[in-house]
DNA sequence: CGGCATCCGGGAAGATACTG
DNA sequence: CAGTATCTTCCCGGATGCCG
């Protein structure tokens, strides 16, 4: 005898009319966010978001997951035969958190425990392009960079001091590092030298490597907060 | 014999270099962006956090500024004799936080399950005057409302096309409202006449009333987001 | 193997009572 | 008034197992 669905949302809801606290009761429970963040440049299949949710259990991503498709943030797709998987995808309004993410990380990234040194998936990375991209050091220089992230390509456009990051094409691309994200913030972030990287082996540059020389200078953390103690 | 607080958080964090998930150790706990508005507008004592803060028990609102407090986030402050009474406010970075709930609540108020009609905190409803102005609308208007919530007074000021919203001062107001968040909610965002209000006791105008019939006009909720099913 | 249900241990959240 | 102590409930995380 098969179970009705009684799921029957108790739900713990804050019961706020303000926007913020509903914002919560949307993406606020654990992982909720980081499963959204991995949707930000395209659909994605199960297995490919556990592995790079770092630590999420198989039950918790289901949960996450219904959720979001509960309150329109995710919608669920069959990719048409042969290939007849099934994806996760942000829907319109979904996609429009994307400030969320400008604005959280940015803020957080002057935290003093802020360590950018630590994992962090091809789609951070990606997203940390946005965030930290200065456009005044940029100027009017125009490339475009592609990486190649566990075989998958992510292209950076930079052009008329604006950036576009996305999965995506990268024939095109001045400049081609097949590597893996960390690598990427050691060199954007925490500007280790190139050739040190190269010579450990996990970077392989492709095309002209100075493009990403100046690249790498088009960003920088924000300085970290300087606090105040309590007395 | 005395436990030593071996507190040695073992914590759940993410682990993550993202920004956002980095934001989301500091403030992803429940209740802990909400403890955070709260004080947006000031320091506040921990009695008046939890009469706001509706639903939060003492031992989590105590946990959650602990945990602010060693982030950074919060400062502990005792004020001077003959108060002498503790209070809880944000430090210089903490403050920034707000973009990330101007962002979030613009967000969250085009889900198709936000009610503004729920229950909502004084504090809350002045800064969605933040979020929810319309410049273009408030055009060269210039205007003081005052607040008075609970015997406390806040103050809007409108000129030259921007906003401010904080606690204090309203002997200048042009019009003074004694009344109390949601039903300010209701005239604002829910468009609710105002005679009706006032017939139903809840407000009380002090002041010139025409003065708010145009305050209310610069502010509306976005349009709700229109969903796509999964199929 | 991908997607999901189920069971279980630990820990965080919620409610209430109690103390200085 | 400002928390602490205690108890219960529920969520999270890990493991296992089912089924297409």
């Amino acid at each position: 005898m098969k179970l009705e669905k009684v799921t029957a949302k108790p739900a713990r809801r804050y019961h706020d009319a303000c926007g913020a606290a509903h914002g919560l009761d949307l993406i606020g429970e654990r992982w909720a966010l980081l499963v959204v963040r991995e949707l930000m440049l395209g659909p994605r299949r199960f297995g490919d978001l556990r592995k790079d949710l770092h630590g999420i259990s198989a039950n918790v991503l289901t949960q996450r997951l219904e959720g979001l498709e509960a309150s329109g943030v995710v919608r669920r797709r069959r990719l048409p035969p042969p290939a007849s998987v099934q994806v996760y995808e942000l829907t319109d309004w979904g996609r429009e958190i994307e400030p969320v993410f400008i604005v959280l990380g940015r803020w957080a990234a002057r935290s003093p425990s802020h360590d950018p040194t630590l994992p962090i998936s091809a789609v951070s990375i990606m997203l940390s392009f946005k965030t930290m991209f200065d456009p005044a050091r940029a100027g009017e220089a125009a490339m475009v960079v592609g990486f190649v992230f566990d075989e998958t390509d992510f292209r950076v456009e930079i052009a008329q001091g604006r950036l576009e990051a996305r999965r995506g094409e990268i024939k095109d691309a001045d400049v081609v590092l097949v590597t893996h994200p960390q690598a990427v913030a050691a060199a954007v972030y925490g500007k280790a030298p190139l050739n040190a990287l190269e010579a450990q082996g996990d970077w392989v540059v492709r095309g002209d490597a100075r493009v990403f020389e100046r690249f790498v200078d088009f960003f920088h953390l924000p300085e970290k907060a300087v606090l105040e103690a309590s007395p």
